[in-house]
DNA sequence: TTCACACTGC
DNA sequence: ATTAGCAGTGTGAA
């Protein structure tokens, strides 16, 4: 037996699931044998403190999930289990790491990491968290960040973005020795040399409207081009192998970043190289700013020899996809303050607009060298995204091309520059199908949607006038508005047709659905800062959000019919479920009374539809018309009468949406974890933020046993790994009790049923009678008409709250355990179907018959 | 101006 | 592991 281990947390050695998860400092046997049917989990000791409950918690749903699977049965449940398992962080499974040796003084290190595939994870309770994080945040990528653990990954795109942000090799091994409980590993340390030496060597020049791949070291060009990819997209001209010195602008030592200033930081720059060069005291503290907001530029810079070719402009996809396949990432840098071909734009911050900490600091990420780094920043909604666009286009100062997803946010962006720098009416430009304008002067700011840009055939006379004018110039800057939807296929076109000397991408949701985000790696460049919303949240720039999902039972007619139908009208099915309008009417009635302003949210038109007119709102769908919209969001953000409005998809882009304080969604994207994560966006911006202790509300309505619940889980993903916990509601208090509660009996909920039936079969009416809530305004009802709460408390005793799930989001296993009786139970069920709807049946197939008899004659 | 239509993305 | 309905933009004809 290993002797007996200190347990400084209180955690008896008892709670261990295996006695492998008992790895000590100074000895490991390899021979103890695990006892019993778990599966071997294996973490160093630091780790296995943290994890003990967590990982116990996973060996028991494992063993469970195994025992009671009943074969070729209800697979429905289990499959879901397995799902759900699998967004468990794979740190988890059986890898054994017991033979790494702990440093004596390990409990003051925050961070451990893996040998083998590079995760880092990060005691986010240690003192030094804060520092870690902001390490870790520029050498590598977050990829959960609950309460109390995170989890990094070293790969070789986040470390790229760290030399290219300025880190220095040795020192990122170094300052990641000095944090981790283990020494680094040999494995990893050989992987960190590997990926940044080679960075820099190879860069994307932009000249003369021409593209050269550029670098001091002649072999490495040469290497490359015994790539065919290359080789194939290389323009054969009179200089190619002759050293081009550079004409354009110097490519002497680089200045640092010295003698320039991020308008709006009120000369902070002085507090950072302060920071930087006071070296006086070794603390933590310091050892990271003098390390991350290191401003040293060792790219070799030997001018004197500078190789280049040029490339194929409609190839430069490609080849940035290819030399980061061949591990020479290009480097793209905009030495701006230097450039005297493209002209200079006279802008700058009003004096009045400050930027806030964050902000600077991504700012900085991008500018640390004195130059432009390409690249992507990643802020929640509601940080100031656009100030950080209007920022570094007020340092760059040279012509500057926005591009957006919607017009709707082409004018806002416009509105946004007049508002906070000095930037004339002439000087910026809209480019979308209804005007077609270009700046006055030879430099300026236009501003477009990516499908202007993007399309290709039947484009009109005019917009092909406009696309020559952009396409020939030389653009000092391009802006990417909610990057992360450049990679699709239509899209992407843009990054290659438009030439710009450096691009920036903001995005609040750096996911997709499909596999494509990574290409942003090399169609923009490494993803510079990536903010972290809980400590945002934490220092009062965005809202504090409570997160609830709202299980709602079916009922026993709508569970019977869910359990017959297919697809699509299963969606109806548990988007209309009566205790789903319930709980809705209960909730807008709760927030309604404590002065929220709610927005409800449904992908489905048709259950959007029916909730507004049931519950007398407002709603705003893709049909309604512009103007119609604009009025009812001005009631809506003025009017006392009107607190709640409905929204479909049209919420989720392309419009501006008031600041509302509580949301609640319906039905939603299958399993999109970016809507998910945007919606929430909607009430980050909340400005009663400020008030002490005050919280938005984020509430999922999901019917219970239904495959919304697995969607559900799926779209939490991205927030729980932003750090936020949901909670899960099972039974609001008082919701029975509720005045004029809906669907209260069960007669009204057949109807309603028969009703969603109909609709299903009939699809054509849809929306037929969109306008009808439109002008009867005086119709709202409110919340006073709902009579006074009663005193009810909120159902916030009913939420669990616990250490576990607040860990990591494993919570949702919970309802695994629960149902799963009840779920058959109701299958089982053979009692005969309501009349009304054997009826149904027959007339249904009594007018299928006559529809094929009709239709043959 | 408004509508249908094509195309595209999520 | 995947869906198909809802949304957007832009164009040209009525």
């Amino acid at each position: 037996m290993p002797p007996k281990r200190p347990t400084p947390d209180g955690i008896s050695d008892a709670s261990f699931p295996s006695k492998r998860l008992r790895a000590t400092e100074d000895e490991y046997d390899p021979n103890v044998e695990d006892d019993d049917d778990l599966p071997p989990i294996s973490l160093p000791r630091g780790a296995t403190i943290n994890f003990s409950a967590l990982t116990r918690r996973l060996a028991e749903e494992r063993r469970s999930s195994q025992r009671d699977d009943d074969p070729g049965g209800s697979s429905s449940m289990s499959t879901h289990r397995r799902q759900q398992e699998n967004l468990i962080s794979h740190i988890f499974s059986d890898q054994d790491f017991s033979w790494l040796h702990l440093k004596a003084d390990h409990a003051s290190r925050p961070l451990w990491i893996s040998p083998e595939d590079g995760h880092i994870i990060l005691e986010a309770f240690s003192p030094i968290a804060e520092q870690a994080q902001d390490f870790l945040t520029a050498i590598s990528e977050p990829v959960s960040r609950p309460a109390f653990i995170h989890e990094y990954k070293l790969t070789a795109y986040s470390l790229y973005a760290a030399v290219s942000v300025g880190l220095q090799t040795e020192d990122i091994i170094e300052v990641l020795n000095r944090l981790s409980k283990v020494p680094v590993p040999d494995s990893i340390v050989t992987f960190i040399r590997e990926r940044t030496l080679s960075y820099g060597k190879v860069k994307l020049v932009l000249k003369h409207n021409k593209y050269f791949v550029e670098s001091t070291h002649p072999e490495t060009l040469q290497a490359l081009l015994k790539d065919t990819v290359i080789r194939e997209a290389r323009v054969h001209t009179q200089v190619t192998d002759n050293s081009i010195k550079a004409s354009t602008f110097t490519t002497t030592k680089a200045p640092v970043k010295g003698n320039l200033t991020i308008p709006g930081t009120s000369g902070d720059k002085k507090k950072d190289e302060a920071n930087g060069k006071q070296n006086g005291k070794a603390t933590d503290a310091d050892l990271f700013t003098s390390v991350v907001g290191v401003d040293a530029d060792d790219v070799d810079e030997d001018d004197d020899n500078v190789h280049a070719f040029e490339i194929d402009d409609t190839k430069i996809d490609d080849v940035k996809k290819r030399c980061n396949e061949l591990e020479y990432p290009m480097l793209e840098e905009y030495d701006f303050r230097n450039d005297t071909v493209n002209p200079n734009l006279e802008i700058d911050l009003k004096p009045s607009t400050v930027i806030r900490p964050y902000q600077e600091t991504s700012l900085s990420k991008m500018f640390g060298n004195g130059r432009a780094r390409s690249g992507i920043i990643v802020l929640p909604c509601g940080a100031g995204k656009t100030l950080v666009g209007i920022t570094a286009a007020c340092t760059i100062k040279k012509s500057c091309l926005v591009l957006c997803t919607s017009s709707v946010s082409v004018y806002q962006w416009r509105q946004q520059f007049i508002q906070w720098s000095n930037i004339t009416d002439k000087q910026i430009a809209v480019f979308t199908a209804e005007s077609k304008e270009k700046f006055a002067g030879e430099s300026g700011i236009v501003v477009s949607t990516y499908s202007m840009v993007a399309n290709t055939s039947n484009r009109s006379h005019e917009s092909k006038k406009m696309m020559d004018f952009l396409q020939s110039q030389e653009w000092g800057f391009i802006l990417l508005d909610e990057v992360h939807v450049v990679p699709a296929a239509m899209f992407r076109r843009v990054v290659t047709t438009i030439k710009a000397h450096s691009k920036l991408g903001l995005t609040a949701t750096l996911v997709r659905e499909d596999d494509k985000i990574s290409d942003l790696n090399y169609m923009i460049g490494p993803k510079l800062y990536e903010a972290n919303w809980m400590d945002l949240a934490a220092k009062g720039h965005i809202a504090n959000v409570q997160c609830a999902e709202v299980w709602c039972p079916m009922t026993p007619e709508f569970y019977r019919e869910y359990l017959r139908e297919h697809s699509r009208k299963r969606m109806l099915l548990y988007c209309m479920n009566p205790r789903k309008f319930q709980a809705c009417q209960f909730l807008i009635n709760y927030h309604e009374s404590r002065g929220d302003k709610i927005i409800v949210f449904s992908d489905n038109v048709y259950a959007l539809e029916a909730y507004a007119k049931k519950l007398n709102k407002l709603y705003i769908c893709g049909m309604t018309g512009q103007v119609e919209r604009m009025r009812i969001l001005q009631h809506f953000q003025h009017s006392p009468q009107v607190n709640t409005i409905f929204l479909s998809k049209v919420g989720d882009t392309s419009i501006d949406l008031p600041e509302a304080t509580c949301l609640i969604q319906i039905s939603s994207h299958f399993g999109s974890r970016r809507q998910e994560a945007q919606r929430l966006g909607r009430i980050l911006r909340a400005k009663r933020r400020n008030d002490e202790g005050f919280n938005a509300f984020f509430y999922s309505l999901v019917s219970k046993d239904t495959q919304e619940m697995f969607y559900s889980t799926k779209r939490q993903q991205f927030l729980i790994d932003q750090g936020y916990a949901f909670k899960v509601i099972t039974h609001l208090d008082g919701m029975e009790d509720l005045p004029e509660l809906v669907y209260k009996s069960r007669d009204e909920q057949i109807s309603l049923l028969s009703s969603v039936l109909l609709q299903n079969e009939s699809a054509a009416d849809l929306g037929s009678d969109v306008k009808a809530g439109e002008g009867d305004l005086a119709g709202t009802v409110t919340s006073k008409d709902f009579g006074p709460m009663g005193g009810k408390k909120f159902p916030g005793a009913q939420r669990s709250v616990g250490s576990l799930s607040a860990l990591s989001g494993g919570q949702h296993m919970s309802y695994v355990e629960q149902n799963k009786s009840a779920n058959k139970k109701l299958a089982r069920d053979t009692a005969p179907r309501h009349k009304l709807f054997t009826k149904r049946d027959k007339d249904a197939a009594t007018a299928r018959k006559e529809a094929r008899t009709t239709g043959r004659a």
